[in-house]
DNA sequence: CTGCCAGTTCAAGTGAACTTGAGGTCAAGG
DNA sequence: CCTTGACCTCAAGTTCACTTGAACTGGCAG
């Protein structure tokens, strides 16, 4: 198998054909040819979807992904911006924890309403001090809408 | 200090008076009258921003803080909802955390390139596989955009 | 009294990451 | 050969959470 069409990358990696269109528009992936109208891509586009998908998973924008890859096309990974980043998912990570066990403790306190639950309002507190990284809609979720 | 008008509302929660006005207009605050143009608001809109904030935090869209609201304006929270994102939130966290180990990882790998890292590879395959949630940019960073 | 400045409204713009729609093309199957 | 259906392009639309701009108003300092 050298080339594969457009349909079977949607198929093989889950990312609709738009998409791939989207984002080799963007030069984040590269076609290799045509068959017809139809995109070949090498098979390797594989791993470079999974290269993203990892990218867009640990907070990087598709801008900063396509920078993460040389003009040559081979994967050029800084790795300090890695370490960066991974630096700010921890932190991220701490304030979900709270959020999290504040949320957790807010369903089940026993006081009649949340503003008078001394845990809740300490969490209030922490919300709106802290400026936190916000988590978002899930690409999942954001389908439903 | 019975009333408080926009401007002070902005400096002490911090929220732009644009927002304020924003948020009015979508219901999740509400102000109390006017001094000439200017809204006056109840100095309890400062709680109010508050929840909003940690609902933000916790991944809440504005439409489902708005509904955490009970039309009489006190907070109606469905303590089953909280639940429901404390576990959502659970997830996101352990995903997180894979990926910033990957991250961390890829940071120090002494692999040449980090397609030959066996860690590195199964962090992409995680990745590819697990829908996860995109944790996205930060207020903050938006900003600067 | 008057001009300033911070507020007001309403509409439109922003940015990220896609999706959708209209209209077109082409390889292949009947 | 001709239809069909999946792909193509390009532009525009969508969502979310705001921000920005233009045009306007009005309380208050001088």
């Amino acid at each position: 198998m050298r080339d594969v069409d457009i349909a079977e990358v949607a198929e093989l990696s889950g990312v609709p054909a738009s998409t791939l269109r989207f984002y080799e528009e963007k030069g984040l992936i590269a076609s290799h040819g045509r068959r017809g109208l139809r995109r070949l891509f090498d098979p390797g586009v594989l791993d470079r979807l999974a290269l993203i998908a990892l990218g867009r998973a640990s907070g990087f924008s598709l801008d900063e992904i396509a920078r993460m890859f040389a003009p040559d096309g081979k994967p050029r990974i800084d790795r300090k911006m890695l370490s960066a980043k991974a630096d700010e998912l921890d932190r991220t990570i701490r304030r979900l924890n709270a959020m999290r066990d504040g949320l957790r403790h807010a369903a089940v306190c026993p006081a009649p309403s949340h503003m008078e639950c001394p845990t809740f309002r300490r969490l209030l507190r922490v919300a709106a001090a802290g400026k936190m990284e916000t988590p978002k809609t899930t690409k999942k979720s954001r389908r439903k809408l």
